[in-house]
This record gives structure tokens, C-alpha cells and sequence, in this order.
DNA sequence: GAGGCAG
DNA sequence: CTGCCTCAACGCATC
DNA sequence: GATGCG
């Protein structure tokens, strides 16, 4: 389960030398211009007043600087980009940090180098983002992390077949009043339910609130039957709990209840990648988990940040990488 | 963060 | 030259 | 048709 380490620790150390005003740095085989690597791109989580640590993240979390996230996505690259290479991906940039407004960028950027990856979408309108960045090389990581790309979104399809997801996406969308526990109790009913049907599927944390569980298809679907797949599964999976979760379409209509969410399922849908951090305050990640942890009492959504993860990845490596092109049938339902 | 454009 | 603007867009449900 | 919602 050991992950490769793409960018060698000579490399991270011409990182840590370089000034903060930035300068070129030899990575990856390129020739990378970094900036303001001193910027504080995700602010500190101060340490709570008394004791009201309320779950999970808590307080007391270090601020995140550039050279900090261009740091942990070396670090990281050789596990994260196998969930990216060969499709297009959104990503959401704050280059005033993530107090400060944020964007979507579809689009490749103007001037991007020329060994960067990008994708035509033939089917985009003539309004429409045509050229996609393609995350296949740590280099590709780092230059949009040096744009200030704090969040990564894979598609669920390919670039060679974009119209049929090799993924089918289960979110698990707490509501205002969903507790921690509540969460962990859908994610183990649909444990049940794929483990009744066969499928291997993967399990993470989004870095914010909830948990997403990923299944491994054989391309070939359309993302309207994966949804209707999703949705029948969820319908199954909630009807066991109606008391904490709700089918409402308006949040005011919902209660406070959960939400799962099937709607994923479709093309150019943005979800955050395995691996990737969230915009939020100090810079929470998305982690891929084994089923078993779902009964560790120290879990938690946002347990993870860019500077805790990669000494839990030394030491448990990805859980779910050897799910990666698993080519598995859905089966009706 | 950086290009495009109005002033 | 400076400052301001932009940077995405699916498909369903409800009004 | 516009807007809410993810």
C-alpha cells in the first residue's frame, strides 16, 4: 500500500531554500517560476476559548503557506494523481486565501506550459470551457498550486470516454442538525448494502463535514444510469433511517436532516479528489480511509490537514488505491 | 495570480 | 500605467 | 422562465 514518492527529497529541500519572494525550482524535470511562497494561503484555526473543542478538527491548527501547499502536493503527488491522471479537473482557487473570495478555474491557464496535459471537450458550447487541465505529473500539481489551486475535482470519466463515469459517487451530506455519529451510521448502512451486492467501493473523508463513498465501474454507463442506480440505492439505504435523513429538495424543507446526495452522478460534476485540500481554515484534506475506521472514536471529517496527513500516508499509505480501475458491474437493484 | 480591458 | 474585472455551468425541482 | 440546490 506504499505510495511512490514522485519528487525526491532534494527537490523539497531546493523548496525550503528558495526565498519567500520565490524564484525557479527544479522539479519534476521542469523549470518551475514559484511566488509569494510565504503567503499565507489558509489562515490558523486559533485554540478554543475553554474546552469546547467541538469534535473532530478542534482548534489550535497552524496556519498554511504557499511553500506549505506546494510542499504537500509534492509530497503527496504520488498518491493523489493516479485518481486524476487521464481526466479533465476543476479546481477552485483562492490567491488571496481562503478567507478571501475563491473562483472556479475549468479552463487551463492562458500561456500554461507547453508539457502541461489539457483536454478539448468537443463537447463544450462555443461559452463553454473547451481546454481542461489534466493533473498527470507533479509538475501539472505544483504550477496550479503555485496559481493559489487549493481544490482539486477529478471528473468521473475520462477524457477518452467523458460521457461514461468510471466512477459511481454515494455523498453523504449532513444536515445542520446531523451528528458525527449519524454520518458514520448511513456510511455503515450502505457498508452493508454494497458488501450484499459484491462491489468493492472506497471510503473518505471530504475534509469538511461529510463522507463520500467511492465505486469503481467499467466504463460503459451512462451518468444517468448511475444516478438512477445511486438514487435507488440511497432510497433503499434511507428509508431504514427516515428519522435522520430527508428527501426534500429545499433546505428549509429538510429539517435539519441529511441529505444523500445521488445528484453527483454527472458529467463535469465537481467533487473533491482523494488527497486534496479543502478551503478552509487550517487547510483540512480529503482522506481516503479503510472501512475499519469507521469505528475509530477519533475520527473525524476534517481529522486531517496538509500539515498531518503525509505522516499518516508514510504510515498507512492510501487505503483505497488498489480500487483504481477496478472495472466492477452495477448490479440492478 | 494573471491576463484583458477601460480609463 | 493603473485599477478593475474575470476566472464554471448540470440537471432536476419548485415557484 | 427564473431560481434554488448540490
Amino acid at each position: 500500500m506504499a505510495t511512490p514518492m514522485l519528487v525526491t527529497d532534494a527537490e523539497l529541500a531546493a523548496l525550503d531554500d528558495l526565498p519567500g519572494r520565490g524564484g525557479r525550482w527544479a522539479v519534476d524535470g521542469v523549470e518551475l517560476s514559484v511566488t509569494n511562497l510565504d503567503k499565507v494561503l489558509f489562515p490558523a484555526v486559533p485554540v478554543a476559548p475553554v474546552e469546547a473543542s467541538a469534535g473532530g478538527g478542534g482548534g489550535g491548527r497552524p496556519e498554511v503557506t504557499k511553500r506549505d501547499l506546494l510542499r504537500y502536493l509534492a509530497t503527496v503527488s504520488g498518491a493523489m494523481i493516479p485518481y486524476f491522471a487521464g481526466r479533465p479537473c476543476n479546481m477552485v482557487r483562492h490567491p488571496n486565501g481562503t478567507d478571501e473570495h475563491g473562483f472556479w478555474a475549468k479552463a487551463a491557464p492562458k500561456n500554461a506550459p507547453g508539457w502541461m496535459t489539457q483536454w478539448p471537450n468537443e463537447d463544450a458550447a462555443k461559452d463553454e470551457t473547451r481546454w481542461y487541465v489534466v493533473v498527470d505529473r507533479p509538475a501539472t500539481l505544483l504550477s496550479m498550486g503555485n496559481l493559489a489551486a487549493v481544490e482539486y475535482h477529478p471528473w468521473t470519466s475520462s477524457c477518452a470516454r467523458s460521457q461514461e463515469p468510471d466512477w459511481a459517487l454515494i455523498d453523504l451530506d449532513p444536515g445542520p442538525d446531523t451528528t458525527w455519529d449519524q454520518v458514520i451510521l448511513l456510511a455503515k448502512l450502505h457498508q452493508t448494502a454494497l458488501e450484499h451486492l459484491d462491489l468493492r467501493a472506497g471510503l473518505k473523508v471530504t475534509g469538511k463535514r461529510g463522507i463520500q463513498i467511492w465505486i469503481p465501474i467499467e466504463a460503459g454507463l451512462a451518468f444517468s444510469d448511475t444516478l438512477a442506480w445511486v438514487e435507488k440505492l440511497s432510497l433503499m439505504v434511507g428509508q431504514l433511517v427516515p428519522d435522520i435523513v430527508s428527501w426534500a429538495w429545499t433546505k428549509a424543507d429538510r429539517s435539519g436532516k441529511a441529505r444523500l446526495d445521488y445528484t453527483q452522478n454527472i458529467r463535469n460534476k465537481t467533487l473533491v479528489g482523494p488527497f486534496s485540500p479543502r478551503a478552509a481554515s487550517g487547510g483540512p484534506v480529503s482522506v481516503t480511509l479503510t472501512w475499519d475506521e469507521l469505528d475509530d472514536a477519533d475520527l473525524a471529517p476534517d481529522r486531517w490537514t496538509i500539515h498531518t496527513l503525509p505522516a499518516r500516508l508514510a504510515e498507512v499509505g492510501d487505503p483505497m488505491a488498489d480500487l483504481i480501475g477496478l472495472q466492477q458491474q452495477l448490479p440492478a437493484i
